[in-house]
DNA sequence: CGTGACTTTGAGCCATTTCAACACGCGTGG
DNA sequence: CCACGCGTGTTGAAATGGCTCAAAGTCACG
């Protein structure tokens, strides 16, 4: 009834179009939700971490493609039995719609990093987004892995990879990050980056 | 129990970071989901039309504020007392994730547009999208009577009101749009608007 | 007819894109 | 082992789309 499923990077579950034939949680991993161009490139309108629902129940077909951001695993249900079951249980329910208002509040934060911020205070918000899910194993908050190339967080953030390679340099050279690798971020001032993104450190 | 209310231009029914006290439906109207900068300008992350749910179940407190543009209705009802209706009857609570899973899809479609396109494939965007829910009192579909002012639009788009002005102009240039006056807009080529959208007509 | 809110239009400027060159790591095959 | 290509990332210089600043037009209302 229930069953694992490890996906690879770039893999995908879903295309564009398709009636979603699957929900599911993501067991590790993130996986982006993606809508293409008429020409060609992608734009990233979602990302989906450990624990999170994927795929839309009772829905019509997806507006978007789902697919794999490095090494992934899913935990699908068959869609019917899942409708069914979610419908039947009052629980189940509950705690669907609140993964899916949970979701709906990512989003909008999200709507407004892309409207009114400078590359940077992008950049600054994405990373400052991307820590949350991104507890290391040994729990270290201060060092991100990040699973997503400079063109992966381009398209998550409206840019083009240069700006993304830019705006990375000009953190580390305002002390803000560290970068011993393309792919790793350690981060030197947590306050700073927060300022740097656009919003006002809150404690 | 339920109880109605207009709601006056501008007027607000919540404040960012207040916890939301009540829950409701629009009955006539739009209202806009406003997020305000540390610098004074405020960005636009939802709106609301007619038939809508308002104001978020069993959630923390929101992370915006809510109010009208233009002279709006809406039926509230107080919010435990919704909460407890939502656990109780399966129905209630199926409906409200219906509803919410399809704010989740038009605020990623929101997303997709603030993305990649230029200024002038927004405005487009924004008016076909507008279109859907802007079915004139005598179905009149061509027709457009916008609530907002150039300077909400720029607010949802994530633009300057002074471009979003030259935007309007340049598609009555192109004879895409009639603009009878500031706030009516006649759609004299559907295709064309879709295709300045960025998105292929579907057909 | 004067005032204030909204809109349109122009001109110059600046952030980001575009185009281009180069560096690095990695696998493949000579 | 080295040469080569390929994907990725960095950095520079030039082009440009949208912003900023400024002026003037329209309309509703007292």
């Amino acid at each position: 009834m229930r069953r694992r499923k490890s996906v690879r990077p770039g893999e995908t579950l879903v295309w564009q179009g398709e009636r979603s034939p699957l929900v599911g949680v993501v067991v590790d991993g993130v996986l982006k939700l993606t809508v293409s161009n008429a020409d060609g490139d992608e734009q990233i309108i979602g990302l989906v971490h450990r624990g999170d629902f994927l795929g839309r129940p009772f829905g019509g077909p997806t507006a978007y493609g789902v697919s794999a951001v490095g090494d992934a695993n899913v935990c699908l249900f068959p869609r019917n039995r899942f409708d069914q079951l979610a419908s039947e249980r009052a629980q189940v329910g509950h705690r669907l719609l609140e993964a899916t208002l949970e979701e709906l509040e990512r989003s909008r934060r999200w709507l407004r990093m892309l409207g009114h911020k400078t590359a940077g205070q992008k950049l600054a918000a994405f990373l400052v987004d991307f820590q949350r899910h991104a507890a290391d194993a040994r729990g270290d908050t201060t060092r991100i892995a990040l699973p997503f190339t400079r063109q992966h967080i381009a398209d998550i953030l409206g840019l083009t990879f240069e700006t993304v390679s830019r705006e990375f340099s000009e953190l580390r050279r305002k002390l803000i990050i560290d970068l011993p690798d393309s792919r790793v971020v350690v981060v030197r001032n947590r306050d700073a980056l927060l300022r740097a993104s656009g919003d006002l450190p809150l404690h």
